[in-house]
RNA sequence: GGAGCGGUGGCCGAGUGGUUGAAGGCACCAGACUUGAAAUCUGGCGUACUCGCAAGGGUAUCGAGGGUUCGAAUCCCUCCCGCUCCUCCA
């Protein structure tokens, strides 16, 4: 959510600051409705304090005198519930538009109006230089009998996959290499609820405006009516930003991370016919995330910090990538600034996203209404909660590391060699063989 | 699915329709006492909105919404959530 009190105070900064990301057609109506609410709330709460100061009369009054006040009170309290019915009204309007707008850009995001528009801020490892034909992961995954893609869309239809063999437990294994390398950082590991509810969403900004990407899951089967639906999580990133939903922490306990393995289930609405072979856009994925409570103030290291440790995960993977800087047309709607980790893919010859890492600043937490109490310089008085800064960022797209993985360590021979560092996780084999002891799959 | 109970401030917990933003306790903060600490005593201590340069004032808030009433934490209705027992289930 949009911070109401700096729109009013200077809309024409606001203004500013969201057209670089696009439309900014509803700012006018909202700046509108917030004042409209303002004035009336004037006349409500005049009018209130007039009917409370009644009433005390009314307590020691004789019944003579409460007979005579009992119209007056009777038409007043009448009068205040109107008045409060339309504060509901202008207060659902204003919200409703205000979960609208998107976070707006740092000033240090360059200007863009889509990926073309971002800047690559630097590259590490060198991609290597093969002798032979790169192959793809599918043909690669098919060859070792790791991936079964066609029996998944019998199952489920498009954009699922069966992993087999030891293709299910390389998923495993790099999920587990990566949880592992956050512990030893001292992030605190969960295990989030993949269902949530839209509340909880609306806190993340998935919802209102999104909903068409994600998947919605009644209580037994469908029907018309009835309990609301949940939804299966896109993210870590949304149960685990929620977590402290409605909460004031004390600004000590900050930075708070954390890190998460889910599945994540996308609806992939808009993407139609895009990445249609393969696993790198599916239904439904592994991710490891990290997310982050922070103050306003520790929120810019704390995304480097994030950024450098999804690129360090890389590198011990020995994946070749490089961290690209969002322009304001790429990011997400609720991020103020991003970076995306893209790695080297051998048979498409370039690099593909498989991380992402954003500042929410209070974007979230005013949505999700996380705020923390600043530590006051003076005991005596306690200062007032503000809202804290969110982070999140992958750690990584494990499905996209799979992929990588076999695409970049692929041998001649369409064998795959493990990297040194995964090798403990995978029963200290050092290459992905096809296993001629079985018969065809 | 069947039966019952309950949702009050950071926590516990009282609350007869009006003097309750809400007793009491714990926790926390400041001060006093003490060489220091503990104990004790005194005071402070929710959140949001709104008016005001400020000091300070006002309004709302006892799970949510609606109703009865001059007046609701307290009475009525609906919904949500939690707990216990039975049933079922990984």
């Amino acid at each position: 959510m949009i911070d109401l009190k700096a729109l009013e105070q200077d809309p024409d900064a606001f203004a500013r600051a969201l057209r670089r990301r696009g439309d900014v057609a509803n700012l006018d109506e909202l700046l509108r409705v917030a004042r409209e609410r303002k004035e009336l709330l004037g006349r409500l709460q005049a009018m209130q304090e007039e009917r409370n100061k009644l009433n005390e009369g009314m307590k020691k009054a004789t019944p003579a005198e409460r007979e005579a006040g009992r119209d007056r009170m009777r038409k007043l309290g009448d009068e205040v519930k109107a008045l409060e019915a339309e504060q509901r009204i202008i207060e659902e309007r204003r919200d409703a538009l205000a979960l609208q707008f998107p976070n707006s850009p740092r000033p240090d995001v360059p200007d863009g109006k889509d990926e073309h528009g971002n800047v690559e801020v630097r590259r590490v490892l060198e991609p290597r230089k093969l002798d032979f034909t790169a192959r793809d992961h599918v043909d690669l995954g098919v060859g070792l009998d790791l991936v079964d893609i066609e029996r998944a869309a019998k199952i489920s239809g498009a954009r699922f996959a069966f992993l087999k063999g030891q293709g299910a437990r390389l998923e495993r294994a790099l999920a587990s290499f990566m949880l592992d390398f956050h512990l030893a950082a001292g992030d605190v590991e969960m295990a989030p609820p993949l269902l949530v509810t839209g509340q909880t969403l609306v806190g993340t900004g998935q919802l209102p405006k999104f909903g068409e990407d994600l998947f919605s899951v009644n209580f037994g089967p469908p029907k018309e009516a009835g309990a609301a639906p949940l939804y299966l999580i896109p993210t870590s990133e949304v149960p685990i930003t929620n977590y402290y939903a409605g909460e004031i922490l004390d600004e000590e306990r900050l930075p708070l991370r954390f890190c998460a393995f889910s599945q994540c289930f996308r609806a992939e609405a808009g993407s139609a016919g895009r990445d249609t072979r393969g696993l790198i856009r599916q239904h439904q994925f592994e991710k490891v995330e990290m997310v982050r409570f922070a103050t306003p103030e520790q929120a810019n290291d704390e995304l480097e910090r994030m950024v450098q440790r999804a690129s360090d995960l890389l590198t011990a993977l020995e994946l070749p990538h490089r961290v690209v800087l969002l322009c304001t047309g790429d990011m997400g709607f609720a991020s103020e600034k991003t970076y995306d980790l893209e790695v080297w893919l051998p048979s498409q010859a370039t690099y593909r996203e498989i991380s992402s890492c954003s500042t929410c600043g209070s974007f979230q937490a005013r949505r999700a209404q996380i705020r923390y109490r600043p530590t006051s310089a003076d005991p005596k008085k306690q200062e007032k909660p503000r809202p804290l800064a969110t982070l999140n960022g992958s750690g990584l797209a494990v499905g996209r590391t799979w992929v990588a993985l076999l695409e970049n360590h692929q041998l001649a021979d369409g064998s795959v060699r493990i990297p040194e560092r995964l090798r403990p996780y995978l029963g200290a084999i050092d290459t992905l063989r096809k296993d001629e002891s079985r018969g065809a799959p």
